[in-house]
DNA sequence: CTTGGAATGTCAACAAAGCTGACGTATTGT
DNA sequence: ACAATACGTCAGCTTTGTTGACATTCCAAG
């Protein structure tokens, strides 16, 4: 490898050459994969998509959310995440209630059958992500984190900040 | 957050608790969107999308790789990806050439064109990648690699660790 | 030398999931 | 009373993935 930089460069900035910024990209995009490909096996029995998978976790993240903060969060149209979200009610997974204060509101809660679909995705997706925290231990992790946090847009890291540390 | 464990649970595994582990899942959602939105914005301006990106990637990673070769990279089919490579030849980024060995194969190049456009898009990626990196630090780099390793499939990883350490 | 299989390309049809634009309805707040 | 907000919906378009079918070209084994 020959970037172009001087030999007596301390190894602290090793990290930053275009060879290790290649490799991280290519680890993220082969990560993602693996990261999508077990619930996506569940989805697609049930002829489902991730579109589904992500409206049914962050409901299940932030019971009686409204439709326009789920749209915020997952950065869609109303009209794409409307044709996810009916299909759900259809299909008796999700339960949409005119909100009380304000009755142009909707609020979105999984139904039992919803939960239940909720945790075969999330035990799928989490006995994966688990074996990967075990394989590297509790200092990558940290890395891990920290790295994926500063790569979010600020708008997006409000979001996760702002259920990051919610109780369950 | 009460997940059942015994209190006199070590620390030491405390990143294994399903809070944690759900954090590392919408870290990985999150984060993904932005590690694609740089590149996504150039390439809209030239009407392409991610897949072009890719296949971009890893020709450019691979020049005079096979058809099929990137195939198995992408994980898509040959129909997806020629559909891909077709209006990326037609436009004269990518060169395909028959191969002097076995003549049923073609491989791949980028011509200065596409040289261009990688470059712009990866200079994009890297950018922040290299804004993520810096603010997170070497110790953080390492542990992030080894979470996004450890997350990938075993076929996936072999992909990724075969062209780990080319040269550039 | 013939033939089977591998690699490639192409056509058609389809689905998931995103987008824009337009419009309707109910409700709220000014 | 009226404007803005929240939601739902219709229509149409794009990208990117999928199957299935079929032709071509070529290598290699019999």
């Amino acid at each position: 490898m020959n970037d172009g930089m001087p030999p007596q460069m301390g190894q602290s900035l090793l990290f930053l050459t275009d060879e290790q910024l290649r490799k991280g990209i290519e680890a993220m995009f082969f990560a993602y994969r693996g990261f999508t490909a077990d619930p996506d096996r569940i989805l697609a029995q049930k002829s489902y998509g991730r579109a589904h998978h992500r409206a049914i976790h962050f409901i299940h993240r932030s019971p009686g959310t409204t439709v326009n903060n789920l749209l915020s969060i997952l950065g869609v149209t109303k009209q794409s995440l409307n044709r996810v979200l009916r299909s759900l009610i259809e299909d008796g997974l999700v339960a949409s209630t005119v909100g009380q204060r304000d009755k142009r509101e909707r609020h979105l809660h999984l139904t039992e059958a919803g939960a239940e679909l909720e945790r075969a995705l999330s035990d799928a997706q989490r006995d994966r992500m688990r074996a990967a925290y075990r394989a590297a231990g509790p200092a990558a992790v940290a890395g891990f984190r920290q790295v994926l946090e500063a790569m979010m847009d600020e708008e997006t890291r409000h979001h996760y900040e702002a259920m990051k540390d919610r109780p369950e």
